[in-house]
DNA sequence: GAGGCTATCTATAACCT
DNA sequence: TAGGTTATAGATAGCCT
């Protein structure tokens, strides 16, 4: 609607995109008040300029609007939402999932390490028997080299190792929103 | 523009105010697409119908942008964004920090077990000494008499038993945010 | 840059199916 | 009631000041 008809993208020209901004977003103002007062809509319209200016139309308080639709959006389940507020939320969800797995392999690792304790009481027990000595004592030693076996074993899967996993992602300022 | 022109007040015929709701709606929403595009606006548009039904526009997270409009009108820094999204957030941190506490233990109770396993296979290479026997031999009894003691001690103090820790809060649902 | 002009393009009111 | 058509009102691109 002009002298030539235009493509729609960006105006790579700083002062016509300058002008048709001021002169569409004068058109869409007038545009939200018409259909507000032909059809009683209830609207609000934010437009940023790309230098950061602000300009609105509401035919109602604005706030309220935002609320009523907050509202609106909020009933109509909650993966929308979800959606809506991605960026941020996946960061977390992926830091939870972290801390989680981390959770995990850290369990893991202590229910190995019990064991191997458990094992070890085992041995002790047997070892402070009066009766140890001569086969016996021989056998309390093989379970011993055989238990250090599987430790080193373990160890050399990583579960055991003093730095098992990676550093978490404990850094708060990753958390703050916004 | 149309076959005749029309006052901008209600329009009092309902089925012509609906259809024309649909059509200036429909024109309004494009209008908002098109100027965010050819001008590089940041636009949110709502649009509640008298029946209530919402019809929105964002060319970005349109949440975002109404965030982006109340701190450009209230000026009252991000606490207020934060505020707003307060409660689940409030979960996400105490969420994390649970994790982070429950992290922190299990690596501690890890050392522990892995300090007792260290101290067990000193024992195991003593013991396995072919000098081990009579005053030797008891001494290595001592040692993995207050072994377990000491086992037994951080047991009591919930540090080493098989359910150290309350139970995390795995629940994915919980985390779901709005 | 802001404001005005106008040829031209778009949106849409009234009508039709 | 929804969707398509068309004459016409309205919006605006390119210019000019």
């Amino acid at each position: 609607m002009g002298r030539g008809k235009i493509e729609i993208k960006r105006i790579e020209n700083n002062t016509n995109r300058q002008v048709t901004f001021c002169k569409r977003r004068n058109g869409l103002l007038k545009k939200a008040y018409e259909l507000s007062v032909l059809c009683e809509a209830e609207i609000a319209l934010i437009v940023f300029s790309t230098r950061g200016r602000v300009y609105e139309y509401s035919n109602n308080n604005i706030k309220a609007t935002i609320d009523r639709y907050k509202k609106a959006t909020a009933e109509t389940s909650n993966a929308c939402t979800t959606q809506e507020l991605n960026a941020q939320h996946e960061m977390i969800l992926a830091e939870t999932e972290n801390l989680q797995k981390r959770e995990i392999l850290l369990e893991q690792e202590n229910a190995f390490l019990r064991s191997k304790i458990a094992e070890n009481e085992r041995l002790q027990e047997l070892s402070m028997m009066p009766a140890a000595g001569g086969q016996e004592y021989s056998a309390i030693q093989q379970y011993l080299a055989r238990n250090m076996l599987q430790l080193n074993m373990m160890e050399g899967q990583g579960v055991s190792s003093y730095d098992p996993l990676p550093p978490p992602h404990h850094d708060k300022k990753s958390l703050e929103l916004q």
